[in-house]
DNA sequence: TCCGCGCCTGCTCATATGAGCGGCTAGACT
DNA sequence: AGTCTAGCCGCTCATATGAGCAGGCGCGGA
């Protein structure tokens, strides 16, 4: 016996879809409902909603996501899900140069900083371009304290990873700013529990407890892919990947499972550590640019983000892995 | 006192954004309800109503109804609408050329038919290049009794506006086929009468008052844009001109409110009237090209047509007409 | 500090909606 | 003709949903 294949159970006619399409306009777009649809259309309510439910299934009624800003949604909704996140932000970003890239996502997380950040609460920045150009972009805060969660980056364009973030911030919230004035990475141990000791740095890392939530960056152990790789002398690079290093945050490595490595580099290192950081109750990640896949994953299953903020080309990239 | 005007009454940031677009996806085009939604999302069912409602006000979700076949639904809709009529269909055809545009109104003029005739109904249909690609694409049909409404037109291209169409409908179908073996306009009145005397044909004209559903090209009076003014002398041309055609349906004039023309060429006409036509319950009318506008205009406002099959130019300028 | 205002939240209850049922009809096969 | 089946329709009743309301909360002005 051959199965009872439908060949086309019902085929419907141009009457019945430019029916069917009026229903969904009416239904989808004007918010009526199927009652009062019945009634417009002198149809029973019963038939609304199967020509409704027909036209769904046929593809009739195509609902598409436009949302202002240049956020993917479904992917931002797809890599959320995959990585079990508390919310993923995808800045579909059309150009591939960088400063556009970082220029763009930041607008979007100073947008999330707006919305996510209530009063009184206490915000923590990594020193980053990425966290810097969403504090340049941002326009409305709540009033917080801001706090400085990593010394500063002494790299070719020093205001972008200086004090600066920390600062505006403060500014346009209309809070207290505790900024770390001193380098992330120090030449040697002693010199980074000497300035740790300073008492306007302790005043900072003693706020560390009490961030309710962080804007960071990532970092991939790679060539060019890392500002923190690139200060790091070749030996402790070497020493680093070797021990596991894929990825840092505020100059912390970390493993491909999120856990922390701990290496001659992390003595040297001012700022919060990875254990203090999954103790902020809402940890935002920021990450662009498909090469640095790795280091997200590690990041992302590793739970060390609850919020991730990234471009288009990374976040194919991720959604791309899991699913193989 | 200044109204109290609201800026912006709540900028949403990019979480909220991208949440109200996966609850917009689940809701829309996967079909969930808003307590499973609610559920899912952790989130209590009034808020995801409002913010699925807040959602469509904002614009972010946009719902695009995509006809699988060449259809402009919303033309349709509009145009129908407009002129109060029972029902529109707007074929949407790129190409200019009048083969393309005739075959792809038929190919859905033949749907029309095979979703709106019931078994043992009567089917009319008047004699015109359109009616004929109508019943060249015909594929499905209920039997039914097949009536030619209108004598056969004298073109170049014969096939077409000949009895072939009945043939073809009533074998589709397996049905009965009335034709009319005789031209659509006589020499003089005193020979149309005679042929309707003919026992054939008159047994055709007999069904006119049966016919529950008939499908009629409408025809401009204007040089070129008709067949039957092409046919007719130039005498003829002007005098129906003068007394106010601006269209036809199977060679019977009305004027601009769709009334009847009474000329000499009446008595010279073998088919239906616009009277009897009238009392058919469903009349489909064919038509297309924007410069056909006016009789168009006149046909729906007169009420000759209940269901109107036509091209997106003649749509548009139907449409944007009753705008002004 | 207190108050009023705007905004958000979740509640209640009347209404809208969905799932499943049984009746009806038409066409296919015996 | 009898009968079977697939659609289609509209009903019932349990559930989902909407409109409007009241409480809470932060902000700004007196």
């Amino acid at each position: 016996m051959a199965p009872p294949i439908k060949t086309s159970p019902s085929r419907r006619g141009p009457a019945w879809m430019v029916q069917a399409a009026a229903l969904a306009r009416r239904f989808h777009l004007d918010g009526r409902s199927k009652t009062e649809l019945a009634e417009e259309f002198g149809l029973s309510r019963f038939k609304v909603a199967r020509m409704l439910e027909e036209a769904r299934e046929l593809g009739v009624v195509d609902v598409t996501i436009t949302l202002p800003t240049h956020i993917d949604a479904d992917l931002s909704t797809t890599l959320g899900e995959q990585y079990g996140l508390r919310r993923a932000i995808v800045v579909d970003v059309p150009t591939r140069s960088d400063v556009d890239v970082r220029s763009q996502l930041g607008a979007v997380a100073a947008d999330l900083l707006g919305e996510l950040v209530s009063a009184d609460e206490v915000l923590g920045l990594s020193c980053s371009r990425t966290v810097a150009a969403a504090t340049e972009a941002l326009t409305t805060l709540a009033p917080c304290t801001v706090v400085q969660l990593t010394g500063t980056l002494a790299g070719p364009d020093i205001a972008a990873g200086s004090v600066e973030s920390v600062r505006r911030a403060a500014a346009i919230g209309g809070g207290q700013g505790f900024p770390i004035y001193g380098p992330m990475l120090l030449p040697d141990a002693a010199t980074a529990r000497a300035l740790a000791g300073e008492s306007a740095i302790r005043a900072t890392i003693e706020q560390f407890g009490r961030v309710g939530i962080a804007m960071v960056a990532i970092g991939a152990w790679r060539d060019d892919l890392s500002t923190v790789w690139t200060l790091a002398e070749e030996r402790a690079r070497r020493a680093a990947t070797k021990a596991g290093a894929v990825g840092e945050i505020g100059g912390r490595l970390f493993d491909a499972s999120g856990n922390p490595v701990a290496t001659e580099l992390d003595e040297r290192i001012l700022g919060i550590t990875l254990d203090q950081l999954r103790r902020v109750p809402e940890v935002i990640g920021l990450m662009y640019d498909a090469r640095r896949a790795d280091a997200a994953r590690a990041a992302l299953l590793g739970g060390l983000v609850d919020t991730f903020v990234t471009d288009a080309s990374l976040a194919r990239a991720l959604v791309e892995e899991a699913a193989a």
